[in-house]
DNA sequence: AAGTTAAATAACCGAATGGTTCAATGCCAA
DNA sequence: TTGGCATTGAACCATTCGGTTATTTAACTT
C-alpha cells in the first residue's frame, strides 16, 4: 500500500503516453524555443503546457535554461534511449509473432471467442 | 476542450508507464500463463491484477484465451513495434546528443545572453 | 516609474489510476 | 448437488492527471 520508488522507466513512458507531450519533443527536434512558442500549435492554457513540460523535464526529455523572460526548452533524446533498450528484449517477440501468435488463434478460434468483457454466459 | 481521441501510442506507452505491467509483460515473454500465477510474484490482490491486465488488453499487448476456470494471457508484442518505430525517429538524437547538449549547455553557462526567438526561424 | 510580456504558482475541478474488499460467476471435482 | 477454485464485477477510496482561471514573479521597454 505504500508507493514502491517509481522506476525512471515510468516517468519515461508516462511522459511519451500524452500526444501534447509527443508533439512538443517533435517540435524540439527542431530545435531549442520558449514555452509560448511551444504553446502555440495547441488550444491550451499556457499553464497547461508548463505542467506538460514539468512532466517531460522529470523525466529527463527536455533541459530548460533561463535567457531574459524566457525559459528555452532543449530536448534530451538520452531517455529515449533507455526506452528503446528496454523496448529492444522484446523484438524478436513481435519478428516472431507472426507464427507464435497465428498458431494460438487458431488453437482459440476453434472453441471460443475473442469477446472477453461484458457478461459472459454459459455457451 | 473535452479529450481529444487517444492515439493507439497513448494506450501503448500509458500500458508500459507502470512497473507491475512490465513484470507482467517479462513474465509473459516466458510464456502464456494463468492470471493467478501472474499474479503470485506481486503482493496485491487479484483484482488489481485483473485490472492491469485490462490496461495491457487495451493497449493490445496481451491476448487473453478461455481454458476451464482459467483465463490464460498471451503476449502480442506487435504494439511494442509501433513503440519503437516512434523512438526510432529521435535516434539520431540521443546518438548526436553529447555533441548537441555539450554545446548547449557550454553556451548557456557562459553566457547567457542568446536570443532564444524564433531560434529556427526569421522573425 | 510604469507598463508589457514570458512564464510559473496557486487553487480548483472532473476524470482517470491504482489499489482495496466483498460479492457474483463459471467451471471442475467429490 | 455441493463445494472449492479462478477470475471478474461492483462499489469505494485516495492520489494523480490534465485542464482551467486568477495571481505573481521576473525581465524587458518606454
Amino acid at each position: 500500500m505504500p508507493k514502491m520508488t517509481p522506476d525512471r522507466l515510468d516517468h519515461i513512458f508516462s511522459a511519451l503516453a500524452d500526444p501534447t507531450r509527443r508533439a512538443i519533443l517533435a517540435r524540439l527536434a527542431l530545435g531549442t524555443t520558449s514555452v509560448s512558442e511551444l504553446a502555440e500549435p495547441f488550444q491550451m492554457s499556457g499553464p497547461a503546457v508548463t505542467k506538460h513540460l514539468k512532466v517531460l523535464e522529470r523525466a529527463g526529455l527536455i533541459i530548460r535554461g533561463r535567457e531574459a523572460q524566457f525559459r528555452p526548452c532543449t530536448l534530451d533524446a538520452a531517455p529515449l534511449k533507455e526506452a528503446t533498450d528496454w523496448l529492444e528484449r522484446y523484438r524478436r517477440f513481435w519478428e516472431e509473432s507472426f507464427d507464435r501468435l497465428e498458431e494460438y488463434l487458431q488453437e482459440v478460434q476453434t472453441n471460443g471467442e475473442k469477446d472477453v468483457r461484458g457478461s459472459s454466459r454459459d455457451k
